[in-house]
RNA sequence: GGCGGCGUACCCAAGUGGUAAGGGAGAGGUCUGCAAAACCUUUAUGCAGCGGUUCGAAUCCGCUCGCCGCCUCCA
């Protein structure tokens, strides 16, 4: 049974949906201010794991994403490229779809764009209105901090403890406590607004989360996560807005992930260290491996980011896809060893699960397909694997990266005539023990990016792993 | 300053009370025309350091050192 750490009790818990058998699933997707770096894509990439392994697990999900589409940072930059609004982050949110697609990860059920739920936030902030926990000033709306008992539940910040006027208020809005939100912006001089029942102007960042995830989750759903920077306040403030106005639990289970560092450092553009999707590809490094490198560490941790860390996911991978050549080449008809090859499919399905099961333990699933890996070219070299069997381990594989999603995924190598023909003219001078003129044509291949195998059942050919620029 | 996390071999990384997974790299071997791939053997009496609890500690407790995060609309 699947457990996962909840942010809410710092503990591991054991999933119970709300509804036997379904999933409601709200994650924090981007700002389209810019490109989605890579450290984001490290939170959308252990989402989509979690998604999948609920799906492994036979829930069936509903996953819903927002896509913030109006904020400071996106007002501030449209402004500056004389843009409206809608056109700048178009262009930002196609890229993200993009990049979603070029690492494996799984369009949500619904994406929801902030600019489109206006009149659900809206009645939202009457309703806290109408319960008295939020009140206006210079025409913005705030949330009352002191009216939510549970305030900083999530985060585990006991404010009794905080002096007021403490920290500094770098919000331009005059709010009554430093605690308090604004849940509605009044506008500002020249900026894009809404006209609506509480008066013009725009969402609070926080407001937007709360109002789509109860509109397509209903008002208490199973799980919510983000990166573990929006514990306080974005998701403390979504609890406090949201459970004051519907008076019932807003999430069950808050599931954070840790940060990507590069070189120990937190990921930003001031100190040089900031890559998107985008650069890693143009460097030539395949979003496969990308993807692995993100997946193969346990989403609670750190990862120290590094080009040298992606050839080391390669690599990896690269062990594995040898053995779904190796099984693939497994002749029709072949006989082998049935209960070998079940025991140690049984067994890596056993460790695969029961790793994921704990907290989605990636590493550990991982150990469990590569002990796979090990036995079933143990069985190869035996040739104790036939044609059922070969089937049946690619088919455990294949379930297995449901979940991980990388397995699988190869960009094809297309050989043209010139190359096809290199190889068959090295089949005719190794069968006439022209050695020196075969190895020639070997290497010959190798500086073209292709890497010859010579079998008992022939050349086999793929694509070296030569270290991107 | 308050709160939280991390530190495991040459690199990456699991393991949270029962005697150190897994992937690379290195060394030796089997197979091969030679390679590659694959397989076998090998590489941490040791888990940042020092104490403590325990029959037993990488795991629990205390202190120290180093790194990271949140406490400001940053995934």
């Amino acid at each position: 049974m699947l457990h996962l750490y909840n942010t809410l009790s710092r503990s591991k818990e054991a999933f119970q949906p709300l509804k036997a058998g379904m999933a409601g699933l709200y994650t924090c997707g981007p700002t389209v201010y810019d490109y989605a770096h890579i450290g984001n894509f490290r939170t959308f990439t252990f989402q989509d794991v979690l998604k999948r392994y609920l799906q492994y697990c036979g829930y069936a999900v509903r996953h819903v994403m927002n896509i913030t589409d109006v904020d400071d940072r996106i007002i501030q930059n449209a402004r500056e490229r004389g843009v409206g609004i809608r056109d700048y982050t178009r262009h930002f949110a196609q890229a993200f779809f993009e990049d979603l697609e070029a690492l494996g990860i799984q369009k949500p059920d619904q994406f929801c764009y902030a600019t489109e739920h206006i009149p659900e936030m809206v009645s939202l902030i009457r309703r806290l209105e109408e319960k008295g926990v939020a009140y206006r000033q210079d025409d913005s709306v705030y949330f009352n901090v002191s009216r939510f008992p549970g305030y900083g539940k999530l985060a585990h910040i006991d404010f009794a403890g905080i002096k007021p006027g403490a920290r500094v208020d770098t919000d331009k809005y005059l709010k009554e406590d430093a605690r308090d939100f604004a849940l509605w912006k009044a506008p500002r001089e020249g900026e894009d607004f809404w006209e609506t029942e509480i008066g013009p102007g725009r969402p609070g960042w926080h407001i937007e989360c709360s109002a789509m995830a109860m509109k397509y989750l209903g008002e208490t759903f199973d799980i919510h996560s983000g990166g573990i920077d929006l514990v306080f306040p974005h998701h403390e403030n979504e609890i406090a807005q949201s459970e004051a106005a519907t008076g019932v639990p807003f999430c069950r289970y808050w599931v954070h992930g840790e940060h990507l560092l590069v070189n120990s450092e937190t990921m930003s553009k001031s100190k040089g260290n900031f890559y998107t999707l985008r650069d890693l590809l143009d460097r030539g490094f395949d979003p496969a491996a990308i993807r692995y490198l993100l997946v193969s560490v346990h989403y609670r941790k750190q990862i120290n980011f590094s080009f040298e860390g992606i050839q080391h996911a390669a690599v990896a991978l690269r062990r594995i896809h040898d053995l779904i050549d190796r099984l693939a080449a497994v002749r029709q008809g072949a006989a082998g060893s049935r209960s070998l090859a079940e025991e140690a499919i049984a067994k890596a399905r056993r460790g695969f699960e029961s790793a994921m099961d704990d907290d989605l333990n990636a590493s550990e699933a991982l150990a469990a397909i590569f002990d796979l890996v090990r036995e079933a070219n143990t069985l190869l070299d035996q040739d104790q694997v036939g044609e059922e069997q070969a089937r049946d381990i690619e088919a455990f594989l294949r379930r297995a990266d449901s979940v991980f999603g990388t397995f699988f995924r190869r960009s094809e190598l297309i050989l043209d005539e010139e190359v096809e023909k290199l190889i068959s003219e090295r089949r005719q001078a190794r069968l006439d023990r022209q050695f020196r003129r075969a190895d020639e044509i070997r290497e010959q291949l190798v500086r073209r990016g292709i890497v010859l195998e010579d079998t008992r059942d022939g050349t086999r050919w793929k694509r070296s792993l030569s270290a991107p620029a």
